[in-house]
DNA sequence: TTGAAAGCGGTACCAG
DNA sequence: CTGGTACCGCTTTCAA
């Protein structure tokens, strides 16, 4: 900016304005000024623009992993979001570990970050002192935190574990296992806790079949079998999650029960599975608009009370939560 | 870091050394910066830091949309190099727009990012000035880009395409035909290029049958249903992308065709599909990965003339390759 | 309408 | 081992 002030024989002050459009340069001036910045290439240099302004027009998303479909969808409208502001997005991946959350935090709050959106990998809240002290704006997704209350924006697990109980017992269903992934998982033991609360709520016989994760395909058929054999034998399963669904499809490929299947977290080509698949369905886009959203209002001073939204989830039916023998008819 | 300094009566130089680990600090002067420090709550400004030392110890990657499963786990192979060298992410998704594209890259360098990878929306190099006069190096992904010769990777489309021939006609197929996506993508046109090539080099009969699109289940119909009767009915087809195998697949389900399948791009449940389905996988985390060691590399100040990357694709043989009469047997 | 000087928060360089 | 000072590239403030 000196070198183009130097050649247009203004002050770099002149310069900038002509750079920042702002107003009190007389037309043939700001040609000039214009001419020399083309000529020489000049670009501003944002980054000592931003420190003198106190803000960088930067907000971070950290999630567990970028490739997992869930949080890329968030991601992406995230992205979008903060695009829209003219904010750029930095991301990173605490591949679940809460120490490394920890270190990935601070680094962006040196940095410096406007904001954050984190899916924590705990519920420790490891970073609070550090988000306390820097007044770093932050929103929570899918699993909330202890301690200080923040915004934080969750899926309606019960709700959608409910729906997926109600749909096959509508269908006849009266003996139904939930399979469920790691209870480390907040989420996990949400929906597991959904679905007793739920079995015991509609007077379903015997005590809840519930196997926890995490599962393979094998773990699955230990349980899968017996349940599938014995008295009151299951005639439909509940998946926890996508990675759940799958090895529980493998597991009924396997041992060609024809049992009916509601999962969590629709997926790709669920259509295309043979029956096609019913799911309850979580909008991961808008839970990470809504982070977003969120996270900007805290930017343009809004000081009221941390909130949790709960996002509501739509069950998708298809087939396979119909009774095996409706659908051979 | 002033008032550091001030509240341990000692410089901000001292200070700066200890916060930076520096040697030449006395233990007991360092401890009770380190004192001063803690109780202040002092985090060094990153972005100060950064500026003077004309580095930013940040990267981008500018693609189409991060939602993408390809993408994504691109990003992720991209984030976690940076993350290895102590650098930070900035995605940014260009919607296939090369005007969007052109912006977010400006506004990139102006923040003077490191390097850059892209997988660029057109092969026109809009931005080629830009990089030019910043130096900022760049890595283009999965397309080439005309003009200045860059870094880049992509995948062996043409190889992919040909062993997904070659697999068919081991197993006896001889008309086979190929759905391809809309050809205005560089990606789409050299599968399709591959696809005539290998048909012809293989001798199988007639003009080899292609349909691009953009496709849907019925623009695939179209063509399907009347190629599967006709002389020369043909018992094969090859897909493109991922997308037109989920159009293909619909269509040959609608249809009730008993045509085998081989896709391009691997896809989440492909073994749960019945037949499973065979595809050309190209390795998305492979292809992130290389491109950021690239990036890293001139960023270490390789200066050797840019190289074109062309990684490898793998066969996945599932079943739907074979022919449905050994299928069935 | 224009410019000089201070300062954002650090680091580089050199002197003591 | 420690400190002073210039300076990174821009914006803010105030004066001309």
């Amino acid at each position: 900016m000196a070198d183009v002030a130097a050649e247009a024989h203004v002050s770099v002050k002149t310069v900038s304005r002509v750079v920042n459009h702002e107003p009190g340069v007389r037309p043939d001036t700001a040609e000039r000024v214009r001419a020399v910045i083309e000529r020489l290439g000049f670009r501003r240099h944002d980054g000592a623009r931003l420190m003198r302004q106190g803000r960088t027009f930067t907000i971070a998303l950290v999630v567990e992993d970028l490739a997992n479909p869930f949080y890329s969808q968030v991601g992406a409208a995230v992205e979008r979001e903060a695009r829209i502001r003219q904010h750029q997005l930095i991301t990173a991946s605490a591949e679940g570990s809460p120490s490394r959350e920890r270190a990935v935090i601070e680094a962006l709050v040196n940095r410096r970050v406007d904001g954050i959106v984190v899916v924590p990998a705990d519920e420790s809240a490891s970073s609070d002192a550090v988000l306390e002290a820097s007044h770093t704006p932050i929103v929570y997704m899918d699993r909330p935190v202890r301690g200080t209350p923040r915004d934080t924006i969750l899926s309606d697990n019960h709700g959608g574990i409910r729906s997926a109980v109600e749909h096959l017992v509508a269908h006849g269903h009266r003996n139904i296992a939930f399979y469920g992934d790691d209870p480390a998982f907040w989420t996990a033991r949400q929906r597991r806790d959904a679905f007793v609360a739920t079995h015991e709520g509609l007077g379903l016989p015997g005590s809840p079949r519930v196997s926890m994760g995490p599962h393979s395909s094998g773990s699955v058929q230990e349980t899968l079998v017996p349940w599938s054999r014995g008295p009151e034998p299951i005639t439909a399963v509940i998946t926890g999650n996508n990675r759940i669904t799958l090895a529980v499809l493998l597991a009924l490929r396997e041992q060609r029960l024809p049992l009916s299947l509601v999962g969590f977290d629709d997926f790709e080509l669920a259509a295309l599975i043979d029956p096609p698949v019913t799911v309850v369905h979580q909008d991961p886009a808008a839970m990470g608009q809504k982070a977003a959203q969120q996270l900007f209002a805290r930017l343009l001073g809004d000081e009221s009370p941390a909130q949790t939204v709960v996002m509501p989830t739509r069950l998708i039916v298809r087939a396979s939560g119909l009774r095996r023998a409706a659908l051979n008819r």
